[in-house]
DNA sequence: TCCATACTTCGATGATAGACGAAATGATTT
DNA sequence: AAATCATTTCGTCTATCATCGAAGTATGGA
């Protein structure tokens, strides 16, 4: 349930259990474990009980348990579709994941629109230009309470990706240009014909 | 037991045993669970078994779970003097974390001896020459298999500090220059005299 | 109003984890 | 050779976990 809650979309109870392959008691039990240890939160809808992770830490947290279980225990996972999918582009809590995600990272540093210092990124005034255009408020991404760029270890390229509040933004903005559609059940993500033009034309990035 | 094992030294079983307050029976069944998990390795050394963490993402796995766990969990960590001399300066696995840890990645940085490229640090000419200067052996760190620089997230100071295979050498040169002492029983360290000297000159560094 | 849906609570069950005493094994010291 | 020490193996006990059926509580829709 806490690799499905990766992606930061809030999910409800039932759709966890289907996804543990567990009855909605269990997952009902499990969950308010996870809230009392304050690993996720749950929001009230209605009927609906929303889950999320609790902030970005508790997901690298769990990437770093992923990148370090053995690779017989995610066989399954491994071998399979899904993950072939997740291993190419996904969504990581909130922001870009997997090869397009790491490749992106470092395209927007080889452009010049984030430099690093001290393990830490930084926009650029170039960058800063870029996002406007690109239909990003950075002055208003600025204003939320978490990190600005936060760079994320990526479980299956092993190098960063941009995660933090314009990681977030960006992702926003890349699903809003209709670039990327999320699937179904997990965390995957398909790049659209629309994104793939928009990538190169915009990242020099070639997307299969 | 494995918080213990964080800071790379092999430790015997019943030293693990002592730390973690358990029979040496108890610790025995863990660490060969630990052992065929594949999150440490033993070492027969005569009538001793040593243990260490297998890998440094391991160590880094461990670290972001201590940085997410509740403070109520290790409260009885936090408020003791063991705690005040971890943050102060530790080491992590094998290179130095802590205050220390990050304010030397901050002063590597400001110093120009290295940049930040998309979430990676790499190592500027300038400070090829230091390091080489200071006695590491740049060329031979290169070659060793993991990675050169690794940014590691820092759970006391929540910003990183240097680790890797620079990371690495760099203790091993500091603790040579008998800068440092290692403390018994923790993962704590001692910054002796020579050493608060040594950081000051070299790294513009004041170690209290 | 009635029923379906989403979720939680309660209670029971089987499996397992964590612990340690006792005893065995192997290495080192005396 | 005997004693000591580090560690493991075995057996056993207790506590806890994961699980689900049954029943209960909201919510939303017909």
């Amino acid at each position: 349930m806490l690799i499905s809650l990766l992606d930061g979309r809030p999910q409800t109870a039932t759709e966890l259990a289907r996804h543990a392959q567990i009855t909605p008691q269990t997952a009902s039990a499990h969950l308010s474990k996870l809230v009392s240890g304050n690993l996720i939160t749950k929001e009230v809808q209605g009927r609906y009980r929303y889950f999320r992770l609790i902030n970005p830490n508790v997901a690298h947290a769990i990437e770093s348990l992923i990148a370090i279980s053995s690779p017989s225990q995610v066989r399954s996972l491994r071998d399979s579709d899904e993950e072939q999918s997740l291993r190419k582009g996904r969504t990581c809590y909130d922001h870009l994941a997997g090869k397009l995600g790491t490749e992106l990272a470092k395209a927007l540093h080889d452009k010049g629109y984030i430099e690093s210092s001290a393990g830490d990124y930084n926009l650029t005034d170039h960058g800063l230009k870029f996002f406007t255009d690109f239909g990003i408020d950075i002055a208003k991404v600025r204003l939320r309470r978490r990190k600005f760029i936060h760079p994320c270890l990526d479980w299956s390229e092993r190098t960063p990706h941009i995660g933090g509040a314009l990681g977030a933004a960006l992702l926003d903005r890349i699903t809003e240009l209709g670039w990327i559609e999320k699937r179904p059940f997990n965390r995957a993500i398909r790049v659209t014909a629309e994104g793939k033009k928009g990538f190169h034309k915009n990242f020099n990035l070639l997307v299969d």
